[in-house]
DNA sequence: GAATTAATTTTCAAAAATGAAAATTAATTC
DNA sequence: GAATTAATTTTCATTTTTGAAAATTAATTC
């Protein structure tokens, strides 16, 4: 009956080009010209789609939300019935391509850019408590007799060592990081296993009472 | 014979503010103007004491090397002779007061700006490399017959633990993230005792064979 | 208090970024 | 090919941010 729409493919390309540009430049290092340049439209455009500045940057948080939980649960569903460790490390530090660093990289600004939009700042919180449970999940395979908090702690280890390799990789010397990083979260999938159930060795470096909950 | 020069003074209380934003806001998010407004002075005052916008940033950056380098020696000085994780778990996660966390906030935003700056690579890569040297040293106190691979890669842990908390800690929930920040970075210094002098086990999870560099 | 130099304020211009809407073009149905 | 609706382009105004320099004020020495 009329022009058909394109809406939700133009909306891809615009949201596709601004992570690119936020991976590079971080959400404030990132105007709608650029994201325009790169993605080949007007600038008119991002706004007769999306919206004004803070409606793209609340579409991009959502879709990254989404996309990035699926693509947890898909990897859920990939590891093997036993002996996930290998797979899972692979996965975080070895199997990446520059669309998974990208996205990486996208998380840590939107973290980041969290105090200037309120809104991201829950969606944020969500996601990563998503990443952690799914972490949690796969650890439990291996070492299903560490505490839950054992394996909260691990996982969190994992997320900030994944973080901060790709962080860092962008300052050059990627490959002796990436190493390192995977040998340190081997390290503490292990510790796992050598500290269960929990000897008082572990409690050893215990802080000051008032950090308990 | 003129009127006494204030310039290192306003230069100080001007980055100081600098610091303050970029913390919040990032490099990017971080505009002149809004300095001015932090330090309670004009704006052309940054460009009179400092300069534009890039010097401004070369500025922080510089300043931010040696303070950090400063302070990390102050803390070797201050560490025991022996049984040293603890004080230095203690330092990294637990005796961490606004002004602390704001440097860590500082030291990310910079590295994730250097993309825009490519004078800022240099000496954030320069920073890093400083301060994983001294957290080996440190570490090597405890763990002498640890080789230096092995530490060299929980001191990464270590510093991507302490990155991770304070920014996460920026969308809320701070106190158990940080418990769970220590215990995993406890978990890692532990690792050098339990495996050492490497067993079988520890090589068990090695990725393909290109990863050797 | 005149000279001197530094600090500060004021002011203006230019560029960059965003918001918003009018005008135009394109693809579909009948 | 006329009507209809979506997409795109064009255009303009406003705000924000920055750069730069002139004008003023302040503290010191002689």
């Amino acid at each position: 009956m009329a022009r058909p729409s394109v809406k939700a493919e133009r909306t891809e390309e615009i949201l596709d080009a601004f992570e690119r540009c936020v991976a590079r430049l971080g959400v404030e290092g990132t105007t709608l010209e650029r994201i325009a340049e790169e993605s080949g439209l007007r600038r008119s455009l991002l706004r007769y789609h999306i919206g004004n500045r803070s409606e793209m940057v609340k579409a991009l948080a959502d879709r990254y939300i989404k996309s990035s939980r699926a693509e947890a649960c898909k990897m859920l569903a990939t590891m093997p019935e036993s002996e996930t460790s290998a797979p899972l490390l692979d996965y975080l530090f070895i199997n990446i391509d520059e669309d998974q660093r990208r996205k990486i990289l996208v998380a840590e600004a939107l973290v980041s850019g969290a105090d200037l939009y309120p809104e991201i700042k829950h969606r944020m919180n969500e996601w990563y408590s998503n990443f952690v449970m799914i972490l949690c999940r796969i650890i439990n395979v291996d070492y299903p007799d560490a505490d839950a908090s054992a394996q909260r702690e691990v996982a969190w280890g994992l997320i900030s060592l994944v973080f901060n390799v790709q962080m860092m990789a962008a300052l050059g010397g990627g490959e002796l990081v990436i190493r390192d990083s995977r040998r340190a979260a081997e390290r503490l999938l292990l510790s796992l296993k050598v500290n269960d159930p929990k000897p008082e060795a572990e409690r050893s470096f215990e802080g000051t009472a008032e950090l308990i909950a």
